[in-house]
DNA sequence: CTCGACCACG
């Protein structure tokens, strides 16, 4: 497209930019859209609402914000879109005070009010922060007011009490919402099946699988992973091995954490064996194993106190392109108190400093039990 | 052509 002659338009152009965007390659956008020579091209609204939300989703606000001061360099009008993204962004980043300075902004601003987006990424920031009350306020409120909660603000607040394990109040969400004419689908039905999982309601488990069926929505990928990560947890190793052979005669193709929490039960049995071997299996079904996948497996070297094995997989996995995380090396620091070998864990936790991953809470728990039990 | 909801690791 760059060498067409037209050149041609920018909306052609951010159309592709939009679908990479759709499908998580982030930083694949920013690499196309700095390819774009853009002073040639041009942008408009669309191309750099989709550059601030690649940023946002990158933990690069400052990036996004760069972005957000081309609109008035450029006299572009950001418009609700936008301001839903840089709101989201800031939200995700746990800087509440900037999201709701942007909020204030959109309103004042005049000729863009918020939307039902704008009141469900409120929402969800209220449910990040633990705050159900607020996020059920502001629910309340839309209800009585002209900008009506479609399901993905009902969705958000279902999850997160199923999360908060308040699953009553998930259940009553979910009759209020039916009886306003609000059809779930089967992201309500993930989200309250995980809750009545996590609380050991196999039977109300299986009645929600059954109600949905009978609505004809489909359990998918993610509510099978549900299950069998409730039955490993459960140490059901053999039923969750059941339900992943299901899966494959629906012609629900297991996934990458479909087969991670697999791993895990091994793991957490002490079968590293079995747990390599689903770990060859994904890799032979071309699935992509990422730094979870990875740390689970070490996970379970080191709680057999197989630290050798544990490392060479993290240099593997750093082999691959893939960056530990401050969970992986937790995981291994662990490891090396647990056999008394705290030189290593000393070396792990300067390693994974020099490699900008910093320590928190959890690691210095962990070192100073390590430290004190020896 | 652009925004928000569901699954795995310490």
């Amino acid at each position: 497209m760059l060498q067409m002659r037209p050149l041609p338009s920018v909306v052609r152009f951010t159309k592709i930019l939009g679908k990479v965007a759709k499908l998580k390659h982030y930083s694949a956008v920013i690499s196309l859209y700095n390819q774009m020579g853009v002073s040639r091209i041009g942008h408009d609204v669309c191309t750099l609402t989709i550059l601030i939300n690649c940023y946002c989703h990158l933990n690069q606000m400052g990036l996004s914000l760069s972005v957000w001061g081309k609109f008035f360099k450029l006299g572009l009008e950001p418009n609700v879109f936008t301001f839903n993204t840089l709101i989201n962004g800031f939200l995700l980043e746990n800087r509440v005070v900037q999201a709701a300075g942007i909020f204030n902004k959109m309103i004042a601003g005049g000729n863009c009010q918020p939307n039902v987006v704008t009141y469900g990424t409120l929402v969800k920031g209220f449910c990040m922060k633990g705050n159900n009350r607020a996020a059920i306020q502001l629910l309340k409120k839309m209800e009585e007011g002209a900008c009506k909660p479609d399901l993905v603000v009902y969705n958000t607040i279902i999850d997160s009490l199923c999360k908060d394990t308040l699953v009553d109040d998930a259940l009553n969400l979910f009759s209020e919402m039916m009886c306003k004419g609000v059809a779930p689908n089967v992201i309500t039905y993930t989200s309250l099946i995980h809750g009545v999982c996590k609380l050991g309601g196999w039977k109300e488990a299986i009645r929600l699988l059954n109600e949905m069926v009978s609505k004809n929505i489909y359990p998918n990928v993610r509510t099978f992973s549900v299950l069998v990560d409730t039955l490993c947890k459960e140490g059901m190793a053999v039923e969750a091995e059941g339900v992943v052979e299901m899966m494959i005669e629906r012609d629900i193709q297991p996934d990458t954490v479909t087969y991670s929490s697999l791993m895990d039960c091994f793991c957490l049995r002490g079968e590293t064996g079995k747990a390599k071997k689903i770990f060859g299996l994904m890799l032979s079904k071309g699935l992509m194993v990422n730094v979870v996948s990875y740390s689970t497996l070490i996970n379970g070297y080191c709680k057999r106190k197989m630290m050798d094995e544990a490392m060479m997989l993290l240099r593997e996995m750093s082999r691959k392109g893939l960056v530990p995380n401050t969970v992986t090396y937790n995981i291994l620091v662990d490891g090396y108190c647990k056999v008394g070998k705290l030189g290593d864990a000393q070396k792990l936790f300067s390693e994974m400093q020099a490699y900008g991953q910093l320590p928190d809470v959890q690691t210095y728990a962990i070192l100073l039990d390590g430290l004190c039990k020896n």
